[in-house]
DNA sequence: ATTTATGCAAATCCTTTGCAAATCT
DNA sequence: AGATTTGCAAAGGATTTGCATAAAT
């Protein structure tokens, strides 16, 4: 499967594998079933997903070969180095989601749910832009999560109770 | 020393050792020689550091009291239900600053030096409205960090290396 | 042959928790 | 006395690392 979005410049038009065997021949390194794996099982949905989440799901979705944990969390360090997974660290962990492909955006994070809702603005960046300068900063990232409580969960729906009850 | 600053539309005027006083006694908890050393070493400077940073420094400022590392564990926790302090997750840890009386603010992190520099936006504070508002979501705070390279760590300075190689 | 990668278990870092002793009210 | 807090040490969760073995070049 090949996309093609302007990233940062530059047309893209590589699938994650493919640009993924380019950076690791860039640095004399080697492509390997479990990396290939792991890339696979990354790319085959767009959410939002930590080490041992995907640790649990490489596992029980009985795939063929199996992955350790610690090849997983140097895998998935790489994916972040190769351009491929964005980062953030939310709550004492390491929260991963696709970068390769995937167009600039921030977060809603529900406090109640936890559940991560994406959003973009085109402020963001010109801030990041202005906010730099002044700074004499050289930005190269940034991350905005905006913390509250999710449409779903502020509606106030009532416990589930027996019948006779009600 | 007492502070005025309008925050969050309220007219603030107690020290943070008041305001805390007050917290503790409205949930009937009590204010402790633990808890005042730590309040006063945390507002006695305004940066940003983590618990182990704090203790460390704690510990050597040869103060009189001690302070075991699970109650300061246990007492930031507090500031920040009071309040008093903001917390922040970088790099796997939890990183605070003051809050109280303290203007809200987003941060710039060089990445080289890993130094945290503040900065604000009202632009900032309007995106955050009006996303929450397209998402129908309820926004408590944000957090809003721009990593890079500030501009001590950027301008190239050469290597210290010995006279007679220059 | 030589380099790189894997898996396992141990180690580490940050933070939390159980519990008995100490301290308030 | 009754509730809260402390300190210590042990436990926990997430992530990293040392090292011997396996795989790739």
């Amino acid at each position: 499967m090949s996309q093609s979005f302007a990233l940062e410049n530059v047309e893209v038009s590589l699938s994650p594998q493919q640009r993924f065997e380019e950076f690791l021949r860039s640095r004399g390194k080697r492509n390997t079933p479990q990396r290939r794996l792991i890339l696979d099982q990354v790319f085959a949905r767009h959410d939002h997903f930590d080490a041992e989440d995907l640790l649990a799901h490489l596992r029980e979705s009985g795939v063929a070969g199996k992955v350790s944990r610690a090849s997983l969390y140097r895998t998935l360090k790489q994916f972040v180095d190769a351009g491929l997974l964005r980062q953030m660290n939310l709550g004492g962990r390491a929260i991963y989601e696709h970068d390769y492909g995937y167009p600039q955006h921030d977060h809603l994070h529900c406090q109640k749910c936890e559940k991560l809702i994406e959003f973009s603005s085109d402020e963001v960046k010109s801030i990041r832009e202005a906010v730099a300068r002044e700074h004499q900063f050289r930005a190269q990232g940034h991350r905005l999560i905006i913390f509250g409580v999710c449409s779903a969960c502020a509606r106030p729906k009532r416990q589930k109770r027996p019948l006779d009850l009600v």
